[in-house]
DNA sequence: CACTACTTTAGAATCATTATAAAGTGTATT
DNA sequence: AATACACTTTATAATGATTCTAAAGTAGTG
């Protein structure tokens, strides 16, 4: 698998050293087909099966955090007592089913052109997130 | 001031018993010329300046998740580790200022319509929330 | 190899929120 | 106006995600 290779790089050319954890949860992240949402607590439970050896919680939020920072991941905003991220980064919108509590994205195309008219002195837009509430 | 007794009403015909926490829970709500956003801290501290007897902490979240409930107020997804709550509970949408983490109201007016092209089987949208990131 | 700055780590601390269970109160009925 | 009972309030404890701490470990430079 030269995805590690990848992975170093990656990590190196952001000021990031490569360390064995850091390295772990880049695969754990983004050795996937598709793109997906998730917790701390369930990367945790991801890394505990993928590999005996085992990454603090501590270092699986400073982790996050740095993706994070380094846009490699993305925190969406929901109303839950936990955090969510997302390893999709492009700017995208998500349905969130409220019975089961699942996100599910929406690609730019499912979503018609949003356009805000209001604009606030002195300030720009950063981003507009669009949440879809769906229930039964 | 007869808002009083319109509270005392508003709160029995929801089967809610009009108790002085709730009807002071409600001048402080309510008795205003704006809508506004608050986190329960925020209305604890609110409630403390406006009379002197004491409202438990464990009341004021009781009260406000009763009102959630009735429609009388709106919970606000964002991602921050304390819950927003808005007054105003037509549907709308927000700025949300990164700088000053204040939350502004867009009028339905200020934003274009969303179309949302994309079902998911047996599933109805509940709600669209957009959320705008503004900043320096 | 040695040095230093960056990392990891276990455990403690924090803090919003929720649970508990005992005391208080609104209201329908007499 | 007294009674009874379900609904409320309350202080306090419990929970649980996240953040902090400071000591031990490690990558990378020279």
């Amino acid at each position: 698998m030269n995805n590690k290779q990848n992975f170093i790089k990656k990590l190196r050319s952001s000021g990031l050293r490569p360390t064995r954890q850091r390295i772990e949860i880049c695969k754990a992240l983004y050795d996937r087909k598709k793109t997906f949402h998730f917790t701390i607590d369930d990367l945790n439970k991801i890394l505990r099966k993928k590999s005996k050896e085992k990454i603090s919680l501590a270092t699986i939020y400073n982790t996050v955090y740095a993706f994070k920072n380094k846009n490699y991941l993305k925190e969406i905003s929901l109303n839950t007592n936990k955090t969510y991220f997302d390893t999709n980064v492009s700017s995208h919108h998500h349905f969130l089913d409220e019975n089961s509590n699942r996100l599910i994205d929406l690609k730019n195309s499912d979503v018609g052109k949003v356009k805000i008219k209001r604009k606030i002195p002195g300030k720009k837009i950063k981003s507009i997130e669009i949440l879809v509430r769906i229930g039964d």
